[in-house]
DNA sequence: TGCCTTTCAAATGTCAGACCTTTTAATGTC
DNA sequence: GACATTAAAAGGTCTGACATTTGAAAGGCA
């Protein structure tokens, strides 16, 4: 592991991308131990503050924890799943807050990927995920529920159904989507009326699962999509009145 | 945005906190300047380097961008497309390989994924998809490629058929579910025969797409997915039987 | 006046050294 | 042998300093 003290590029970031390399390429392995900061900075000819922000930049990717102590030191650390999830929400979230990204275009990826594993939730769902599922169900029917705590029932609903194919990379892929999309929901103001048709919908999602019928997942998401797509149209265009 | 000096977390990793909670709320916008390194650390009663561990926490999420200089400092950065792909395909690359992921589960993931967005692209594909594809199986069928050339071209050809569903949101969800997979996929060696058999199906996928048969593409995919768990399945199995 | 050069100041990048806190392990005492 | 003490190692933080980069203001010259 090598850098190059004249490169335009930080220091510390030579550093953290040499370590990083080191890790993704298997060199180091999971829970082993880095050498001591101060050694870093011998190895690396540089000050231990410039070690420590390349450290830093590695503790901010869950690449590697600290441990203070005599025996501890940073060590590489196991990326879990938790982890992932929560790395790739705030990416998507700052992703689609950022760039313009039209609620179609969102909403439109999202039940694509959703879809996707519908036969698969269908075939292996167990009794707990059409619980999670029911209850959910339950409570976005229950009257005086804030919008906010509405959108976080279905997303409780949705990751049910996601986690019910029993594939804990697409439950992973998908999280990022679903949680991405609540701050894009939550522009929306369901009415009495819109959230029977979303209870009904969904309602019909569960009974699918239940039943293993795997096309009728895929119908009924399809015309939640359909329908969310109409309410947030139904958005714009009052809103465009409204400013207009 | 206040910190707590007496919590046990490191005080860079709180300050990150507050400054990232600050950005994805939207209290700091895109290209906005922070206060310089000296005020941060007046304003949190830090010293210096601690807040500069804390900023280079952020730049190692891409949340902002440093610029040296008289009219420098930190920016809040806009989340480009192509830093969310790159931090996916890490994060997934990551996760695959530290956790003992079987590759029929990454396997079962990916072509879930791929088969839903299979209707899209066959919808919009533009000719430039198409000649991509097209371009990518010829080069498949060259005599002489290496394994991990024929697998980078597996890769480019997926690629293609996402993109052209058009719409980016999906084709950052994939591109980590995707690139993730090529190193599980190079552990295979692809013998003549195989790779005859995979052109065949891309053949078919391209043709579908071609067709705008968003049926024929999801059914050749599906094959596609079959056929190379079989491949993994032989190959497992001589390696076992190597070994035993 | 207008353009060019010089200078300066602000901000990040880096360094050196010190001290504090945490944690473990070795040491020593009862 | 069990417990208390101590020492050492390592990360966490602070202070102060210097280097480097970069834009803008100041000043000089035609």
């Amino acid at each position: 592991m090598k850098i190059d003290p004249t490169k335009p590029a930080d220091l510390s970031a030579q550093i953290a991308a040499a370590i990083r390399d080191a890790i993704v390429s298997g060199a180091l392995i999971v829970d082993e131990r880095l050498p001591s900061e101060a050694e870093l900075a011998d190895q690396f000819n540089v000050s231990r503050p410039t070690v420590r922000e390349a450290l830093k930049r590695l503790a901010a990717q869950s690449l590697i924890r600290t441990q203070r102590g005599a025996t501890g030191g940073a060590f590489v650390r196991r990326l879990s799943y938790e982890d992932a999830y929560s790395q790739q929400i705030t990416t998507s979230t700052l992703l689609l807050s950022m760039n313009a990204v039209s609620f179609d275009t969102a909403c439109e990826a999202r039940y694509a990927l959703e879809r996707a594993c519908a036969p698969l939730s269908a075939q292996r769902r167990s009794a707990d995920h059409l619980a999670t599922m029911r209850a959910e169900i339950f409570r976005q029917g229950q009257p005086g529920l804030t919008d906010e705590a509405f959108c976080a029932s279905d997303v409780a609903f949705h990751r049910a159904l996601v986690d019910g194919a029993g594939n804990p990379v697409l439950s992973y892929q998908l999280a990022g989507a679903v949680e991405a999309m609540q701050p894009l929901m939550n522009m929306i103001t369901f009415s009495a009326r819109s959230r029977t048709e979303i209870v009904a919908l969904h309602d019909r999602i569960a009974g699918a699962i239940e039943a293993r019928d795997a096309t009728g997942a895929e119908a009924a998401l399809r015309d939640l999509e359909v329908y969310t797509q109409e309410l947030a149209r139904d958005v714009m265009a009052e809103r465009a009145a409204r400013h207009g």
